[in-house]
DNA sequence: GTCTATACTCTGATAGAC
DNA sequence: GTCTATCAGAGTATAGAC
């Protein structure tokens, strides 16, 4: 990762960093060349390799911060909250990532089918705390009556694996729900917030 | 994809297809090299394409047909059957087959990521056709009131994202859920069953 | 800072002996 | 049918001019 200084440096660092997100989350790690990503940032492929010292530095750039961004809405669950309220607000949130950062959610999907190589200690570390400690909020809601009891980290895995579903599902998703183009998050967003509502009266 | 005929060559076609679906699913298609699949497989490289025409087409092989099995547990799926007993027994066989071809699963992910270069036909055609098909079924159990009324396509989705879950982004569960190895499948199932019998009951 | 040219490695596929 | 040896192409990275 380098460390740039000027607005030229920053600005070409962007460039390739979303070129870059663009084809390894098209064709993952290994599918993704150099090539792809310097035509698609509109640069050659020796100054891709100015502002990044390897084609896994270019990687490693994307993944690290990635996490964080795709934490925050559960950090933003709020334990003083209506129970109910604050999880619907999550589930919105992470679909609204799943809508509007898509490749994001291909890129780190793609990590987690092989093994997590390069984020394996985050999701051991930061990662499991984060779940560890917002499903004691959930657990103490449970427990106070206020939403019906489950297994919290089940619950947490279910509302990431039911949003980051049409993200990372895109190609199925639109091949089943038809020919048009139509845009299947309204539909999404409408479904997901019965289904955590029934879920989650006690 | 060869026509084997003796039993020799039978087994080695097994064997190249068992290897090279614990490569392929572990690093995607183009992660994967044919040295990897061929010490797996315990053959050289040579003999690989003796079997397979080319590295393409062990992916095809591997490929189609898998749809089919993957399938295999909605087909099942029975409109004269009790409409709660029905779904959930599809959702613990779907959970049953990532638990037990967790690979596969992976395998169908990192195609799926990719926007499905070499199925996305079958997608549009025998997927598309079963799901609208049986969605008219959960539809019709809602109509009769027998089920909670939702989206029943969406519904659908669910089942294949809250199982899949679990085979696709394990090393996610198991560093969440803790140091001991200890199996989530168990767990799982019974939150599983749970989520689907308070979502479905009208 | 950016480019052209190029070195070098990896990998898919083939040739040909046995 | 299976192997060793090898080719040809792709792809990462570097050298060096400008």
């Amino acid at each position: 990762m380098t460390k740039p200084r000027t607005r030229i440096q920053q600005r070409n660092s962007d460039v390739i960093l979303e070129a870059a997100l663009e084809v390894f989350s098209a064709h993952g790690f290994r599918g993704a060349t150099l090539d792809q990503i310097a035509a698609v940032a509109g640069l050659s492929k020796p100054n891709l390799l100015y502002y990044f010292a390897s084609k896994e530095a270019i990687h490693v750039a994307l993944l690290s911060g990635l996490l964080d961004t795709w934490l925050d809405p559960l950090r933003a669950m709020d334990p003083e909250g209506d129970p109910v309220a604050e999880l619907l607000a999550y589930v919105r949130r992470k679909l609204e990532l799943s809508r509007d950062y898509s490749r994001e959610s291909r890129l780190f999907a793609n990590e987690m089918l092989q093994g997590a190589p390069r984020i394996r200690a985050a999701l051991e570390g930061d990662l499991r705390d984060l779940v560890q400690q917002k499903a004691g909020v959930l657990q103490a809601w449970m427990d106070q009556g206020r939403i019906a009891h489950m297994h919290p980290v089940h619950l947490i895995f279910s509302v990431w694996a039911l949003t980051q579903h049409y993200a990372d599902f895109e190609v199925q998703v639109q091949a089943v729900l038809g020919s048009d183009g139509a845009d299947p998050y309204p539909e999404a967003a409408v479904y997901l917030e019965t289904l955590f509502r029934r879920l989650l009266t006690p």
